[in-house]
DNA sequence: CTTGACAACTTAACATCGTTAAGGAGACCC
DNA sequence: GGGTCTCCTTAACGATGTTAAGTTGTCAAG
């Protein structure tokens, strides 16, 4: 399809399109290869293996997650640490599997660097310490991480439902389980909720342990 | 090895056993069935493909969380919350890719609601309604899957290190990032206390914002 | 203008993987 | 003794990540 000169950008790109599509089991070498019009080993030129290609897409997604999360200027603390937990939850959920490859990845970069950087300060200039700077971010990344990676095993894409899981058939295995049998609505649906409470149950426990608002 | 007949539950056994040496990336069908002194299509009468097979090793995990939980008689809903995550970080801990294996399966039978059930009770005898219930318990959940996915990127099984992971490269990297660089620390040692404060932070929060204590 | 080096690819092949098709040994029942 | 069912084997298929070796184009040095 391209005929331009091919790079790592270029081919994370590529992948990362591709991935959609084909989903994290569908993504061979040899796919991403043709939809670049080139064979599987010409690959290996530019990565050293597969795994370095996929770090190179999880890169890719925060760079884009970082530059379409809008952070309001003079934000504070609490609304850093909102915005910028559903900017990455809003990326994962742009890509099929998203949350799966992310997690499965390390940076080639330090641009992450820059946004953990600046959250970190706006902690640490309103009086926490560098430790609670550092628990309060990590345990809202982790509980996003942990979300989205649920949710897309449920919703592989915005709109798209995975098979397998009827709430009837469910309800019924439930029987003798009222609470989880109800609970059942509580959790797969409403997904945009159930990570904003998440979210607000995490920042009102920051709030109540350090004192500060 | 094992001669004796060949079921479901040993299958999954035998899998999670040889899970601990070879890792997720090795667990082929050829070795576990090499294991049970079998041919691998073997496997395919007890298990209708490998994800059924990872299935039912995810609930075995589970079980055996179960069973190594104890919860002492008359907890209420802050302790359940706190013992139950434990547990669930111990057991995912307590294989290679545990995390992993674990969240990207689902359940073949209903022994999850047993405990989900008894703590949604503990929550709605506490006065919470069954929705801040649900919020609550699976903040914790996805929280507690999260983290150990990530500190298992970091320690295939607890004692190990993965190579790649030079604290002072890190440094290096992050010169110009002063906070992000001293945060280091804090993130990749001690997860215990890292998985204490950051279940003590939603803990706090779900009190404060249900003023229930 | 030729030569040589280097970058960027192709072709061919390898071992391994999940999975399917077909068949065989053994137990059990009529 | 014949037939059926369970549980396994042998053989094979297509696909995968990866490596080795060779090919093409570009470009600078002699």
């Amino acid at each position: 399809m391209a005929v331009g000169k091919i790079d790592r950008a270029l081919v994370a790109d590529t992948a990362l399109r591709l991935l959609n599509d084909v989903g994290l089991d569908g993504l061979s070498l040899r796919a991403i290869a043709k939809e670049l019009d080139v064979k599987a080993p010409a690959l290996y030129w530019h990565f050293k293996d597969k795994q370095a290609l996929l770090d190179e897409m999880a890169t890719e997604m925060f760079r884009r997650m970082v530059a379409g999360t809008r952070i309001p200027p003079g934000a504070r603390w609490r609304e850093r640490l909102l915005v910028t937990s559903r900017g990455l939850r809003t990326a994962l959920l742009g890509y099929r599997d998203g949350a799966k490859v992310f997690s499965g990845s390390r940076f080639t970069e330090t641009v992450h660097a820059v946004q953990m950087e600046e959250n970190l300060r706006a902690f640490v200039d309103a009086g926490f310490t560098l430790r609670q700077a550092v628990r309060a971010t990590n345990t809202a990344y982790l509980f996003t991480l942990g979300f989205v990676t649920e949710e897309q095993g449920v919703h592989p894409l915005p709109g798209e439902r995975r098979e397998g899981y009827d709430m009837a058939a469910r309800a019924e295995l439930l029987a003798g389980f009222p609470l989880s049998a109800a609970a059942g609505e509580v959790i797969f649906e409403g997904y945009d909720e159930a990570f904003e409470e998440g979210l607000a149950l995490l920042l009102k426990g920051i709030e109540a342990e350090s004192g500060i608002n």
